[in-house]
DNA sequence: AACTCCGGCAACCGCTATCCT
DNA sequence: GAGGATAGCGGTTGCCGGAGT
């Protein structure tokens, strides 16, 4: 597949968009709607490429986008978002309206991945769901099994890709482990974590069997379990509220004084 | 006052996903 | 189904202003 190509040609600016820009852009997208980006600066009469426009818009000059900084309740939902999700600002963005993906992070790498890194409090990292296939409304199997959990220091958040450690469980039904970037840091897991039934192997710790969608076994090791997991709750809503799903467990977690542990 | 350093932020770049023909 | 066009996402860069010396 070749690139479409963007900003080739000469005399297209580049760089801090003027105020007079800034109007035409508005104006125009008020008037008719961005339409196609591509085609969007010759009809407005702008210098720019249409990525430059689309950009300047979403970040920018969008009339429902929240200015100013942030507030503390917003920083803690992004930790907890990013914990869940990863970088996955859009989707970050998406839990925070008026703000974009490209201010949460900005805000993230400047200053909330520092105050973590400061902080010695323990900290565990999401099931990260990726979607393969966009156009399905309902999360596979596979995509609900598909998570990286972080392998924890007992002293201070890890915060790099190599801390990473991706277990895949499971195409169809056969449950399988793969991609383990770091085995030294990854704790030992073997197959019954997933399959079998629980076994309490810390004192306060009690590790429960979880089944989504009637079909797929999963141990996830919370206390209070029965609290966490609502018994009736299937793993069959759509990707949002799927991450609503993930979002409620995890804020209800997080909250605890007690963390999970793998 | 002049200079350097550093952090914050806007914008760009490169890539993938999705749409369209 | 193939291939091009477009949109969207995340990583990175570079400018600018404030703090420190």
């Amino acid at each position: 597949m070749v690139r479409a190509p963007c900003c080739e040609k000469m005399g297209l600016k580049k760089g801090p968009w003027a105020p007079e820009e800034d109007q035409i852009l508005t104006s125009y997208i008020q008037k008719h709607g961005h339409g196609n980006w591509r085609a969007l600066p010759k009809q407005a009469g702008l210098l720019r490429c249409g990525k430059s426009c689309r950009l300047r818009w979403i970040n920018y000059l969008k009339p429902d986008i929240k200015r100013g900084n942030f507030t503390s309740e917003e920083e803690e939902t992004i930790i907890k978002l990013h914990e869940m999700l990863g970088n996955r600002w859009s989707a970050i963005a998406a839990k925070l309206p008026g703000r974009t993906d490209n201010e949460i992070k900005n805000v993230w790498h400047t200053n909330l991945k520092k105050r973590l890194l400061n902080s010695n409090s323990r900290r565990v990292t999401k099931p990260k769901i990726k979607r393969s296939d966009s156009n399905s409304s309902i999360i596979t199997e596979s995509e609900a099994a598909n998570f990286n959990f972080r392998e924890m220091d007992s002293t201070s958040a890890c915060t790099t890709s190599s801390d990473f450690s991706s277990v895949t469980v499971g195409e169809s039904k056969n449950i399988k482990c793969e991609d383990i970037e770091s085995l030294e840091t990854m704790p030992v897991i073997d197959e019954s974590f997933w399959s079998e039934p629980a076994i309490d192997e810390a004192p306060s710790m009690s590790s429960q069997s979880m089944t989504i969608s009637n079909q797929m076994p999963f141990q996830y090791p919370f206390t209070n379990y029965e609290e966490t997991f609502p018994q009736s709750h299937a793993y069959d809503s759509n990707f949002d509220d799927g991450m609503d799903f993930w979002y409620d467990i995890f804020t209800r977690t997080a909250d605890s004084t007690e963390l999970p542990e793998f």
